[in-house]
RNA sequence: GGGCAGUUACCCAAGUGGCCAAAGGGGACUGACUGUAAAUCAGUUGGCAAAAGCCUUCGGAGGUUCGAAUCCUUCACUGCCCA
């Protein structure tokens, strides 16, 4: 049960008694448990933090248990309201299937194609009708949801809570119903709608109700809040091997025991032999921090490629020096350096590239470039602050 | 349906006629240092411009005023209280 979370020691030692009973069951009836997570499809750019509950599901297809991927179409074609104020468009459902397939395709780097099916639920959502539904929501009481913390929360600040939002957990455990699951994955946001909304729907539809699997939070770079895209601090999965090195090497000291536990393949014996040659001071951060990146990005490249990733970095931050690839610019007639920086795309804009240069981020060759006006002075590499480079032709 | 409060930059949040491109915090970026793109410290953080300055932005649309994020009208959305 590692990385998991559940706030509370006596759910946790519970839910573990559930599975190891229910795995006895599963093998007297010589079957293998039904796991099961679902996945919005709303975004198709996965992330470190999507892979923890895949490397869970990974696990239990290791041990020949059945892996069923939900995709949750109908969710996305109704319109995820937890960020209302963006207004999200509601998804085709052509937009959810293009989605959903290149979603499961970066899946597949974590999960085993072979073994894993994937499922939509609109397949049964859908077919609910308005009688069913309330019948449904029939167990559950408002108190339930108001005291669940994040509700609670935006209760208590004064912001809106639309009532179909408390449709989510129904949903969901609706789908763990149609699936007749054993096992349901998820994160600790996850928790009261694995934990009170599914199991109790389940125990309503007269099936035995599934274990929940609660697995912690990854933070992002800024090693405080939830790894997001929309909060900027996500690494991507399809991010280059030298890009997802650095990144990983940005992750605060303090998060590095998420990152271990959650995104790596280490064993608990490992991550505690780190940890305790950290706090006893006979292993170095910085070394520990590049095993953990050249660790994460193997599993998403190669072991050859986080080689490569690690001598590009170290080359470029530890000596200072320039990587070996970067991109190309053809310098036209008469571009002064600034028009040089917006055209190669190295700054955001003419201000922020006088900014740059201002704070001495700009250098050709390694001379520190100070007159933005100037005309570009030769071909060379051209590097805007430590780590955007471009090789000027 | 009625009353009241609110909508500010990437996010949170101050600002109630000119000193506001708009405090503060977070995030991001740059620099110094280092152990690394950690930590710490300093700076930057709408666009155009060499600069003076100009332009766009404080929910939308109008209006008052020499001058509006700030005042008025109206529309939209949100919260609270009452029904």
């Amino acid at each position: 049960m590692q990385g998991t979370e559940y706030g509370d020691e006596e759910l946790k030692k519970n839910m573990a008694n559930e599975l190891r009973q229910r795995l006895i069951e599963a093998a007297s009836e010589h079957r293998p448990l039904r796991v099961y997570c679902g996945f919005d499809p709303r975004t198709s750019d996965l992330h470190l933090g999507h892979t923890v509950p895949m490397r869970k599901l990974r696990q239990f297809q290791e041990l020949g248990h059945e892996v069923t991927f939900v995709v949750g179409s109908f969710t996305s074609l109704i319109g995820d309201p937890s960020d209302k104020d963006k207004l999200r468009p509601r998804l085709t459902q052509e937009q959810v299937e293009f989605n959903a397939r290149t979603y499961a395709e970066q899946a597949y780097k974590i999960l085993d194609r072979s073994q894993t099916r994937i499922r939509f639920n609109s397949e049964w959502l859908s077919e609910l009708t308005f009688a069913e539904v309330i019948e449904l929501a029939s167990n559950f009481t408002l108190q339930q949801f108001i005291t669940r913390e994040n509700f609670r929360k935006r209760w208590d600040n004064g912001d809106p809570i639309y009532l179909h939002e408390t449709f989510y957990a129904i949903m969901q455990g609706y789908d763990a119903h149609a699936l007749k699951t054993d096992v349901q994955v998820g994160g600790t946001d996850q928790l009261f709608n694995i934990v009170t909304a599914a199991r109790k729907i389940m125990a309503s539809q007269g099936d035995k109700p599934n274990i929940a699997i609660i697995l912690g939070i990854l933070p992002g770079t800024d090693g405080e809040v939830k790894m997001s895209k929309s909060l900027g601090n996500h690494i991507p999965l399809l991010s280059t091997p030298e890009d997802m090195y650095g990144k990983i090497m940005s992750v605060p000291d303090k998060a590095m025991g998420s990152f271990m536990r959650l995104v790596t393949r280490w064993t608990p014996d490992r991550i505690a032999g780190i940890e305790a040659g950290l706090k006893s001071g006979a292993l170095h951060p910085r070394d520990a921090k590049m095993s953990l990146a050249r660790e994460i990005v193997s599993i998403y490249h190669s072991d050859q490629g986080a080689a490569q990733a690690e001598d590009a970095f170290k080359k470029v931050f530890q000596q200072k020096d320039i990587p070996d690839d970067m991109p190309d610019f053809s310098l036209q007639p008469g571009q002064t350096v600034l028009d040089v920086l917006a055209a190669a795309g190295l700054v955001a804009s003419k201000s922020d590239g006088r900014r740059m240069i201002e704070q001495n981020g700009v250098k050709l060759d390694g001379e520190i470039l100070e007159k933005f006006d100037a005309p570009f002075p030769h071909p060379g590499v051209l590097q805007v602050g430590k780590r955007r480079f471009v090789r000027v032709k």
